[in-house]
RNA sequence: GGUCUGUUGGUGAAGCGGUUAACACACCACCCUCUCAAGGUGGCAUUCACGGGUUCAAACCCCGUACAGACUACCA
């Protein structure tokens, strides 16, 4: 009796539906791909950055695609316009594309995309999107509702003052029983209207969700009736849209933040009412932070400069070291791998859904940073100098001419006890390089602000230099070099063996690493650096004999 | 209020009924040493949020409680 009212409404909210769903899934037949493989997808608003929480489930999903020879895409989420900002796909690629995640699939820029399964981005997808909500208005599975905000507020305080489940459900859903008649009438009068699905769940049954990650998490049933389309812009809402473009995209696995769990019955509700097969889940922990006062929350972008990606490229972290990090978070047994395997390369290491920690984590910069260490300590000077070069390009354009000025002898500045056994690290980021060598370049050693500590007294000061410059100066051999300071410590009263002076400190003015200090930081002006006589030996005889002069004129 | 998740040292965590409760970062001490970094050695949870129970035996199983977080939007 009421096909052709239901046809007559479902046409009416649906004027600009030509196609149905089994065009749609011809359009976008199932992927053909090999045995296992894996289809994930990143899927944020055009925001125009990617957050730190966010780059961590992209990472996870492109390293699973990547791994089973899948496909991993990137879908603009665009149904909230309160989200888009201009260029927001673009800055969201680059940001990806600083850590090495290319889509296979997806946008490419502003307006173009790549694949045959599009438009990646939703506000291009609204027919595909009715198609599919008239399709359940037709099976009497959706109604229009023409609730306003205020009765909706309305009902919403009364359930709480009646402490009762608060949303849209059973009679609190007014329209779900609104004569058909009365709804065309209402459309045609031009009332706005959203559409509602009508929900078939019980509140009373169980459902439960499989989660990769987390086992087996038990539900009620969802039956609320949730908005699938919004009113004045006819934009589904997110969940409308998970279902309509994953079974479509043909995504088989949904790698999203623990925030969905709660609305996985909906989810679930709505790939079952289509028949669709269900896509697997994998919730991610939250990445947290520690805030000045102490409480744990979420790290958010708006106040957490560390929680925007840009922010590790314009310190200069090498994207691998960050790379390295997110994995440690991702997978819980990922260091353990890279200790047994230390020269391992990342995508040798196997994701395991398995050892995703469910619990929120903080965002340990410490970490991090150690790992950025270790990282510099197996680059050779060579890579040190030609990646510094492009980061110095972007953000510090004058050390990025005087490297360009002395190109070798910057190399053996960054070579400074490297090439051995153990080398040195001390390097965290691209941006920290330049505190740690910019003495060696006399651009940047023009006033220098000396760091005496031990030995201050200027004449002292002033006839060690002359005493060394004078007769112990020697760079032909460290040996050589360290014997000869060490017999000026001896006719100047300091005492060259440490031990000696530890036993009796009062028989000496100092000892040799006094001595050395005061020429560190004459040549360098600080107190800590790599070994001096690699430093001497670079410098030179000429500029030795310069920084000298120039501190003993200098000193106060 | 409802639904769900989580809780092992400062941090990330291993552990899945019998362990001295791994490992890594951080921190501290000592050693090495011309300074620093690195490296080496050792220290850092008598105890796994709390309270009950099951068991010869529990961080691991069960039941409560507490705390934290998420969702409960015409946001995603």
């Amino acid at each position: 009796m009421n096909n052709d009212k239901l046809t007559e409404l479902a046409d009416l909210m649906f004027p600009d539906v030509t196609k149905t769903i089994e065009d749609y899934e011809k359009m976008y037949p199932e992927r053909n791909l090999p045995e296992g493989a894996i289809v994930t997808r990143f899927a944020p608003s055009p925001t125009g950055f990617v957050h730190m929480g966010s780059l961590l489930g992209a990472f996870q999903a492109y390293k699973v695609a990547k791994e089973t020879n899948g496909v991993f895409y990137l879908r603009i989420e665009d149904t909230d316009q309160k989200r888009s900002v201009e260029n927001g796909i673009v800055g969201i690629l680059n940001d990806l594309k600083n850590f090495d995640i290319v889509p296979d699939e997806g946008m490419i820029d502003e307006e173009h995309s790549i694949g045959n399964y599009g438009p990646y981005i939703q506000s291009e997808r609204m027919e595909i999107y009715h198609t599919f909500a008239k399709d359940l208005v037709l099976r009497g599975l959706a109604y229009p509702c023409f609730c306003k905000p205020e009765e909706l507020e309305e009902t919403r305080e009364i359930q709480e003052l009646n402490k009762e489940r608060i949303g849209y459900y059973g009679s609190f859903a007014k329209c779900r029983t609104m004569d058909i008649d009365e709804a065309i009438t209402r459309i045609k009068n031009g009332e706005e209207f959203t559409v509602r699905l009508k929900s078939p769940g019980d509140f009373n049954k169980k459902i439960v969700l499989n989660d990769l990650a987390r086992g087996e998490i038990e539900f009620p049933e969802n039956d609320l009736d949730v908005i699938l389309i919004k009113s004045t812009d006819k934009l589904p809402t997110y969940h409308f849209a998970h279902l309509v473009d994953d079974h479509l995209m043909r995504t088989t696995h949904i790698m999203r933040g623990e925030e969905w769990i709660a609305s996985f019955p909906i989810h679930d509700q709505l790939f079952s009412i289509f028949g669709f097969e269900k896509p697997k889940y994998a919730h991610l922990g939250l990445v947290m932070k520690i805030d000045e006062n102490g409480v744990r929350r979420k790290l958010s972008k708006r106040k957490d400069p560390e929680a925007s990606v840009e922010y590790y490229h314009k310190e200069g972290i090498p994207k691998d070291a960050v790379k390295l990090y997110l994995m440690t978070i991702a997978n819980s047994n990922f260091e353990e791998w890279l200790d047994n395997n230390p020269d391992g390369d990342i995508n040798d290491f196997k994701y395991d859904f398995k050892k995703i920690s469910a619990s929120g984590t903080l965002f340990d910069t410490a970490k991090l940073f150690n790992i950025s260490k270790n990282y510099f300590g197996k680059m050779k000077a060579e890579e040190i100098y030609d990646n510094l070069l492009v980061w110095t390009d972007e953000f510090d354009k004058e050390f990025h001419d005087i490297l360009v000025k002395h190109k070798d002898y910057a190399i053996k500045v960054f070579n400074i006890e490297r090439e051995v056994e153990k080398p040195r690290k001390d390097y965290v980021s691209y941006s920290s390089i330049k505190n740690f060598v910019f003495y060696m370049f006399p651009e940047y050693f023009e006033n220098p602000n000396y760091e005496f500590n031990k030995i201050t007294d200027k004449e002292e000061i002033v006839n060690i230099l002359n005493t060394y410059y004078d007769k112990y100066l020697d760079l032909s051999d460290k040996d050589i070099w360290f014997t000869k300071v060490k017999e000026m410590c001896d006719s100047l009263g300091y005492a060259s063996n440490i031990k000696e002076y530890k036993k009796n400190p009062d028989a000496y003015k100092g000892n040799v690493s006094d001595v050395t200090g005061v020429i560190r930081v004459s040549l360098t002006s600080k107190t800590n650096t790599p070994d001096l006589y690699e430093i001497m030996k670079l410098l030179g005889l000429d500029e030795i004999k310069e920084r000298f002069t120039k501190c003993i004129n200098n000193i106060k």
